[in-house]
DNA sequence: GCCGTTTTCGGCCCGACTGTTTTCAGTCG
């Protein structure tokens, strides 16, 4: 049993939990559990039978919570788990998710006017019956709607993250079947994109039927939905849709440059190919004339056969890149070998689950020649955010890490609250004390835009700031980006020497590939950060490297590809790029 | 439910915003 089937189930229990209005102190505990299993490295169901020590020890974990893993491990299930499912509804618990709407009034909704699922309750609020619930009036309806709105256009889509995380069992279990030869995934997945609506998995095989049995027998299905003779289509766990299809070896590459698409790339090299006298498909290359087919068993050949360099899946997307490949100028995109350091991350001094140190370790487990620590300021009193004191004792205590562990250099950060009004949450006679200052905005996300313009720039323009973290503050499938001027804010980070970030938070992928693109050309210098708030996080770096690389990226462009001198003078503003 | 002590029970991250109230509850971050 895995950890995150484990934490769905502790988090699961805190949902109904908090729609029974139950103890919040007990269902913060649950989740906490939930993300304590994500982040360990080890299998917890198997832990707890060889050495139940090494899970008591965890922080957050204890002896309720031990009680309930070992149940599940030794029957399968958690008796109280299933007492809680049969008081609500599991129809219910996606309601958690509108925006607007809360685990109170979901409770007290359910129990007034027995709505119990999304579609229901967006009967009772177009019908006007949910003003009838005490607390509900007028403006709370109309927001539940927006809420029920926003959700449906997000729906089904998942995150790139959880796409990948869905795919690879998926892909290990057709691997182990001796009829495939050759294995891949397609379309946006391949292409790295943000958010997934379908998976796309080719297999090349010369036993058609073998293969496609072999992805019916997986275990993670919930429906087939199409099980044909070379495609077979199937539902996994969280309602996504992931499609295989079937071919032989020999035009393998062909159906891969197809299927990976993006739609709009394809239809221009299928021109292109036109224009040659050449026709594209999925099973190859093929000349007009007498229909003889000169490429298909590898991709790069295709691209090659109609004069281009190869394009890499990131790049297609018909913005440039075929133009560019005819000229063999296609950037040299950023890789995650050129990563030198992080330089966004959180500790147990604000809302971080590991040390100082142990950040520091994970960081040479990395290979990493630096990392900057930047917990967060005073304005997030909620998660305990750092007073100028606590800075300054902060900065000491970095120091002395410093000296004891030696392989790594330990940047001294902070990421500092840009109040409403642009001004920063620490006074800058601390900031000139730090290595490097992120400034990033987690208040007032609904500001007019030109206000918005003006508070960052107002941040961008004090001179210790480095670095602009996240910075439309989108959360993918959940909160759009605030809105302001982009080439306005960019300018003026230019201007002052500031980095933009992109934030590998997989949730976050701010700044995302559009906005990348614009900022290299304007000459934007970019820093490619996990904000990890765990050691385990640190592997976010891949998601923000996908991201990179659709924004035309190369390492170049990159700060933390530089070496620690190169980076230094950036920091002290002597350098920009 | 977890934790850490004051070692076995009491505290556990808080402040702003909104809409619905007529003095505050619910939601969000």
């Amino acid at each position: 049993m895995e950890n995150r089937e484990l934490a769905a189930m502790f988090e699961e229990m805190a949902d109904i939990l908090e729609i029974k209005g139950d103890n919040p102190f007990r269902i913060r505990s649950f989740r906490r559990v939930a993300e304590a299993l994500h982040s360990l490295n080890f299998n917890v169901a198997a832990a707890i039978v060889e050495n139940p020590e090494k899970v008591r020890a965890v922080p957050g974990i204890g002896e309720g919570t031990i009680r309930k893993i070992s149940e599940v491990v030794a029957t399968g299930q958690c008796e109280e788990h299933q007492r809680l499912r049969a008081e609500i509804p599991a129809s219910a618990l996606p309601m958690l998710d509108l925006q607007g709407l809360g685990p109170k009034r979901i409770g007290l909704i359910w129990s007034s006017l027995g709505v119990s699922t999304i579609d229901e309750l967006e009967a009772a609020a177009r019908e006007h019956r949910l003003r009838g619930v005490p607390g509900i009036g007028e403006k709370t309806e109309a927001s539940i709607l927006k809420g029920i709105e926003d959700y449906r256009r997000t729906q089904g889509r998942l995150r790139l993250d959880q796409a990948l995380t869905a795919t690879a069992p998926l892909l290990e279990h057709l691997r182990e079947d001796q009829s495939v030869l050759r294995l891949d995934t397609a379309g946006s997945i391949r292409r790295r994109r943000d958010t997934i609506g379908d998976i796309d998995i080719l297999v090349a095989t010369s036993e058609p039927e073998k293969a496609i049995q072999r992805f019916l027998s997986y275990p993670g299905i919930r429906t087939v939905l199409v099980g044909g003779g070379t495609k077979a289509s199937i539902t996994l766990s969280k309602g996504v849709q992931a499609d295989l299809r079937v071919l032989e070896e020999q035009s393998f590459g062909a159906a891969l440059q197809y299927f990976t698409g993006s739609k709009d790339h394809n239809v221009a090299i299928r021109e292109r190919a036109k224009r040659r006298g050449l026709k594209v498909s999925e099973y190859g290359v093929f000349r007009v004339e007498d229909n003889q087919k000169l490429a298909g068993e590898d991709e790069d050949g295709i691209y090659r056969l109609l004069d281009l360099q190869p394009i890499p899946p990131e790049l297609r997307e018909n913005r440039g890149e075929i133009e560019r490949a005819e000229l063999g100028t296609l950037p040299r995109l950023i890789e995650e070998s050129d990563i030198r350091g992080d330089l966004h991350m959180h500790t147990t001094a604000s809302d971080g689950r590991d040390t100082a140190e142990d950040m520091a370790q994970a960081g040479i487990a990395k290979g990493y020649e630096y990392i900057a620590l930047t917990d967060h300021s005073k304005a997030l009193s909620m998660i305990g955010g750092l007073d100028e004191e606590a800075v300054l004792r902060r900065c000491r205590e970095i120091d002395r890490l410093n000296e004891i562990i030696g392989r790594i250099r330990i940047l001294k950060g902070m990421e500092v609250d840009i109040l409403g009004e642009g001004e920063l949450d620490l006074s800058n006679e601390v900031l000139a004390a730090l290595d490097i200052v992120i400034a990033s905005v987690h208040s007032h996300f609904n500001m007019a835009p030109e206000k918005m313009t003006e508070r960052i720039c107002r941040a961008l323009q004090n001179p210790y700031v480095n670095i602009l973290a996240h910075p439309t503050g989108r959360i993918l499938l959940r909160r759009e980006p605030y809105a302001f001027d982009f080439k306005e804010v960019f300018r003026v980070a230019i201007e002052n020497k500031v980095m933009l970030e992109l934030n590998s938070y997989p949730d976050r992928l701010d700044l995302k590939d559009a906005h990348l693109r614009l900022a290299k050309e304007m000459g934007a210098l970019i820093s490619i950060n996990t904000d990890s708030h765990s050691a385990a996080m640190l592997r976010f770096m891949t998601y923000g490297i996908y991201t990179a690389r659709r924004g035309w990226l190369e390492a170049e462009d990159v700060v933390n590809t530089y070496s620690l001198p190169r980076l230094l003078a950036v920091l002290k503003k002597q350098a920009y790029r």
